[in-house]
RNA sequence: GCCGAGGUGGCAGAAUGGUUAAUGCGACAGACUGCAGAUCUGUUUCUUGGGGGUUCGAUUCCCUCCCUCGGCUCCA
């Protein structure tokens, strides 16, 4: 297991990660309230702890990822109200959806999705153990959380309870004993789903789901939580107050890991303002690669802007300065075979090559510096570009040695689409090849205006050509970059 | 008002108590090419928001002021 740092929003410094139990490591990350189409916000937290999870388990740890889906709660059924459909079959689908973008954005290291309404008996359980033990009371058919009850309320974000401006969003609700009591049972609206309890029927409330969860799968205590940086208050602290008061151990977490914010031109991205980018829509435009780029191109605890005209095509430009030698030596390697016979690499680039990769591990060690991991790959690719030109003539031990680093780069960061197998020929290829006999006939006749003119004709048609010392070779390229 | 994050070159965005403050984008020039593309090489710009302090030395630590963003019970 390599060792690892991280910074601990709750002691606010960057420590060594020691697990509980290793090489076990528990993660919890706040997931989605699927009640509307997700956006590219979403997705920077989602890659964030893809990657976490990626990198500890190259470095041997046995990571079991969880992450919630909220499929109900307040805007969910005012949501499922307003478009007149059932708000559990409403969730389902934009989960659905949620999951397809996962998959294309290759976020597959999360083991388990827990629906909250599938955890109704570890809730009320909770709730149970948090009214004997005097934490919480029951009034008018709903279940409050008494914050004044948990001495150590606001020990992770700082904020006092005293603090709370009275009006601000602070719910108006006369059964509570205290503004800041929140709500951990809600009693059943008519029409609306509900479940029997002691207390009447009625639905969870938001944060008591995530501790019924967790202490359900990953037990009283465990290592690693995550999520967005917007979700410390409340949500965080109310975690900490349940899960701590209920089963009387502490701390919750060992690590708090929070994800700074996607703004939009310097702005918060939200739906109220209008400036959500649709998640969808992005990896359609550039690929997953490019977006997991994006995202990784900072680092995970700063806040990111997002500005339409230009953060997109930037990290294009800047990704194709990392794939475009990772497929040329791909395709080499394909060509040749690994146990091809060829020139080797001279020895010092071979012992580059193994220390630009234990660079990769120990940058991303320390507190996931992805910047600076993809800093380290843009070293290795002006190295490695020397040997590109002259790929045809590499051993494939060479070009494995040269690809060493950007396989690190696939493994762990996730930003390169895998290389697509030469697809099976169609009839439009052969017209491809056609048109470049040709050209290549004119070419070699003199003829350029000719030979450019099929360029072009076929650039139009969304065939990129590009002649070099190895002879022509085409890409069909539609708008997204690789 | 309270809590938190941050202010680094034309832009994006790292790092460090101490040689020339990464990397990328952009721009310019060169190599290669019939041209283009891709690739390579070189050049280009910041003394790190203002002020004060600690130190032999701070962009990095402390204080203060200004500004931006987020949170303050919807939010990844």
């Amino acid at each position: 297991m390599r060792r690892f740092s991280v910074y601990d929003t709750m002691s606010r410094e960057v420590r060594l990660f020691v697990p509980i139990t290793p090489p076990k490591v528990g993660l919890f990350v706040c997931g989605l309230t699927p009640y509307d189409d997700a956006h590219v916000g979403h997705a920077k937290t989602a890659v964030t702890f893809d990657v976490v999870a990626r990198a500890l388990r190259r470095w041997g740890y046995r990571v079991f990822y969880v992450q919630n889906v909220t499929n109900l709660d307040d805007k969910v059924i005012a949501r499922g109200a307003e478009l007149g459909v059932d708000p559990l079959s409403l969730a389902d689908r934009h989960l659905a959806r949620w999951r397809v973008a996962m998959e294309r954005l290759g976020v597959a290291s999360v083991n388990y999705y827990p629906h909250a309404t599938d955890y109704i008996p570890e809730i009320l359980v909770q709730i149970r153990q948090l009214i004997d033990q005097g934490y919480a009371y029951a009034a008018d058919g709903s279940v409050y959380y008494e914050v004044a009850k948990f001495r150590e309320y606001g020990k992770l974000s700082g904020q006092k309870t005293e603090a709370l401006r009275p009006g601000a969003r602070v719910e108006l609700d006369k059964a509570k004993r205290s503004p800041e009591d929140f709500v951990i049972w809600k009693a059943a609206t008519p029409g609306e789903p509900s479940w029997e309890s002691p207390w009447g029927p009625g639905r969870p409330g938001w944060h008591i789901e995530d501790t019924a969860i967790t202490v359900r799968l990953l037990g009283a205590r465990y290592d690693l939580h995550g999520a967005g940086l917007d979700l410390k208050f409340p949500h965080h602290e109310a975690e900490i107050a349940l899960a701590e008061a209920a089963t009387g151990e502490s701390p919750l977490v060992n690590y708090w890991m929070h994800v700074g914010l996607l703004n939009f031109k310097g702005e918060k991205m939200s739906k109220s303002l209008g400036n959500v980018v649709s998640l969808d829509d992005v990896i359609d435009e550039v690929g997953p690669g490019v977006l997991r780029f994006y995202y990784l191109n900072a680092h995970y605890r700063s806040p990111l802007d997002f500005d339409p005209d230009r953060s997109l095509s930037e990290a294009r430009e800047a990704h194709q300065r990392l794939s475009v030698p990772r497929r040329r030596l791909l395709e080499a390697l394909a060509q040749r075979g690994a146990e091809g016979e060829g020139v080797e690499l001279p020895e010092e680039v071979a012992r580059e090559s193994a220390a630009a990769v234990e660079r990769l591990d120990a940058v991303l060690s320390d507190d996931f510096n992805t910047r600076e991991a993809i800093a380290t790959l843009f070293g290795w690719s002006r190295r490695a570009g020397e040997f590109v030109g002259d790929r045809a003539k590499l051993s494939g031990a060479a070009l494995s040695q040269l690809l060493a680093p950007y396989q690190w780069a696939e493994e762990v960061l996730g930003i390169f689409e895998p290389l697509t197998p030469t697809p099976p020929s169609t009839g439009a290829d052969a017209l491809v090849t056609v048109a470049l006999e040709a050209r290549k006939r004119a070419r070699e006749r003199g003829d350029f205006s000719e030979a450019d003119r099929i360029r072009e004709a076929l650039k139009a048609a969304g065939v990129l050509v590009e002649d070099s010392a190895q002879g022509t070779r085409w890409e069909s390229r539609k708008p997204r970059a690789e």
